[in-house]
DNA sequence: TGTATACAAGTTGTATACAGTATCGGCAGC
DNA sequence: GCTGCCGATACTGTATACAACTTGTATACA
């Protein structure tokens, strides 16, 4: 899945994981030059599994690479983000399906969301708006990562997690905006809602809904200001 | 979209589509080790490019890769097929919709579509049954291409290429029901027939249906005769 | 006889040297 | 001043040598 849990780490595990989160946050901005040398320099290894890394960040779409030439990080354009959204609209509702089913089966995993649900309403009321948006997506992070883990598709499953990033990345590149957060956490609340009351129709509409806001508003912030490393040629 | 175009052919590329077209034809079966060393001696490549190709094959899942053990030719269970057909089934009709609204804004498409409609009567009028199946799986697979290649999102056309290469390899590592071949015609025309009039959720039915009945085909043959190369612990 | 340990073979992980190719600069010619 | 050629440079693609680890076997010992 290769989401939260660290592995054993071979110098190449290493590499990707720092160069993905890297990306991830926006570091390295779209259409940054990864030349194998540099990123030599930069982390210790040698060329061989920095060249892995290389390769694995390429298929999972968070790098460019151009045979004879290098790779770049890749670029993201309205059409990557309108693509994105739109697939994960197809995933991400059956994957809350299996969810809803395997927690009315899991006494374990209804407590464990149970929980999130609590965190999610303690959030909005507790945290002061300073940290609030850090302490949300944090949340809503581990929230995802249950969904995941309780979707039991293997494909499903694998595709979900490998999105993400790229999601992260849209999230860190653009402005956040403090209202769009206390919205997404009652849209959070809903799922939760409809997770454990076994509503699996409920549950997916949810989330379908969350991600049509969600793009809505990156397609609202994208228009007011440029954000940093952005394409708008799509 | 490394599927029927080939590109320049750098070694690791070479290893890549050998290896995959030979576990797509079950040659290289379920289970069997894949030491680097013996695929240099085979391939007569090094070991860089060909480490480079298990990598890649085993991102799509048509490789296990143990850390410090080698790689071996991935296992078939009946999980992972159901796995596999249950992810089609919600891929593949949203692509066919979006295959049909191509055709419809596009003649050009329009006519590929006509000509393999046509293809598919004739399959079934003029081919001896003897060579029969074998053309229909030729064209079903142009077909398939097409319908890929027609797909505007391209995580759902990556993701879908992706899982060809494993249907495939379940069609040869089981007996073909020549039976079975006829009715495939019927669904094909269904397909195409829909999809040329513009609709979409005719032609999205049409593919979810196909795709039930392979997969029963699928477990039929594997409850009759236990296959090739199959493990059914799943 | 059963168990633990040391050894040996084979494998992958990593580093590095070498070869081929694309890019970018300058320079001659028009 | 502009275009086209050509060499230098830097990069990737490939091969190979070395290191670390895992597994299976044989042997010593309780």
């Amino acid at each position: 899945m290769s989401g939260p849990a660290g592995g054993d780490a071979s110098k190449a595990d290493l590499v990707h994981r720092q160069l993905k989160e890297e990306i991830e946050l926006g570091e390295l901005a779209p259409g940054t030059p990864l030349s194998e040398l540099w990123l030599v320099e930069r982390t210790g290894a040698s060329r061989t599994p920095v060249r892995e890394a290389l390769r694995r960040l390429a298929a999972e779409g968070l790098v460019d690479l151009v045979p004879r030439q290098g790779a770049r990080v890749s670029r993201v354009s309205l059409q990557s983000v309108r693509d994105l959204f739109d697939f994960r609209t197809l995933l991400e509702p059956a994957a809350m399906r299996q969810a809803t089913e395997a927690a009315a089966a899991d006494p374990e995993l209804r407590r464990l969301f149970t929980a999130m649900r609590n965190e999610f309403a303690r959030t909005v009321r507790r945290v002061p708006s300073q940290a609030r948006s850090r302490a949300f997506y944090e949340l809503a992070d581990r929230f995802d990562w249950a969904i995941i883990g309780a979707t039991r598709n293997e494909h499903l499953r694998r595709t979900i997690a490998e999105l993400r990033p790229h999601t992260a990345r849209l999230r860190n590149l653009s402005h956040v905006d403090p209202q769009r957060v206390e919205v997404s956490v009652a849209e959070h609340l809903r799922m939760c809602d409809a997770l454990l009351a076994g509503d699996a129709d409920g549950a997916a509409a949810a989330i379908a809904d969350h991600l049509e806001q969600s793009l809505a508003t990156i397609f609202r912030n994208l228009a007011r200001g440029p954000g940093e490393g952005l394409d708008l040629l799509g």
